[in-house]
DNA sequence: AACTCGGGGCA
DNA sequence: TGCCCAGAGTT
């Protein structure tokens, strides 16, 4: 099978097969989803998702986190944070867009990227999920879901697997392919035990295909 | 590019 | 108990 007719199999589900699933999607503004992905770096969603409500209603917007202290800020997330950092990039980003964007997440990867506690992937999924843009954020699941259904071939890196797919997935249906390979990983092509009798790709999928010659 | 970081989840 | 995890930051 070649690397387009797997393509083309993974787009037909992607137009079918978004799950009905808490999502970031779920965000009050750029700001909250910042500090929301900022926060999940190792680290579970539960987790995240018990310290952000009262960090948001102490917190909400950019400028009033950037007045806060490191210790305010580090009360609210001591049980998603690892020792000092990332109160530290919480409150370092806080201050940059004050200081720098006026308030506002901006909107293009290298100012993203220079916000303290923000790497590649945190900053595609701002591209992808704020502003819809053609970028592919490659976290875990998006790796091991590509590798497993075909869409890559072995890559090694990341950045490897960000190009590779952004290569071959039409630019309009980036953002939603993201999405899909995202909440699929979670959900259903989970790293460990997944779902394979809910998949609709396992005809391309080499993860399944081994499982089936073990019997 | 490879390494470090370090609590949580799981076997 | 020990292994792996998921990303950012560092060298």
């Amino acid at each position: 099978m070649t690397i387009k007719e797997r393509y083309r199999r993974a787009m037909e589900w992607f137009q079918t097969a978004i799950p009905e699933a808490e999502t970031e999607l779920h965000y009050k503004s750029p700001f909250q989803l910042l500090v929301a992905v900022i926060l999940s770096a190792q680290c579970t969603d539960k987790r995240v998702n018990m310290v952000t409500p009262p960090l948001f209603e102490a917190y909400p917007t950019a400028e009033a986190m950037s007045t806060a202290s490191l210790d305010d800020i580090y009360s609210y997330i001591k049980s998603v944070s690892y020792p000092n950092n990332k109160a530290k990039s919480l409150l370092g980003a806080a201050k940059m867009l004050v200081e720098e964007y006026n308030g506002e997440v901006p909107s293009d990867i290298d100012s993203l990227m220079r916000l303290p506690g923000v790497g590649r992937k945190t900053a595609n999924v701002m591209l992808s999920v704020v502003w819809n843009k053609a970028a592919m954020a490659v976290d875990t699941h998006v790796f091991r879901v590509s590798e497993r259904i075909g869409l890559t071939t072995g890559s090694k890196t990341p950045l490897q697997t960000e190009k590779e797919l952004c290569r071959y997935i039409p630019e309009e249906l980036i953002p939603r392919a993201h999405h899909w390979l995202i909440l699929h990983g979670r959900y259903v092509c989970k790293a460990r035990r997944p779902d394979c009798l809910n998949c609709g790709l396992t005809q391309v999928c080499r993860y399944y295909m081994q499982e089936s010659k073990k019997g």
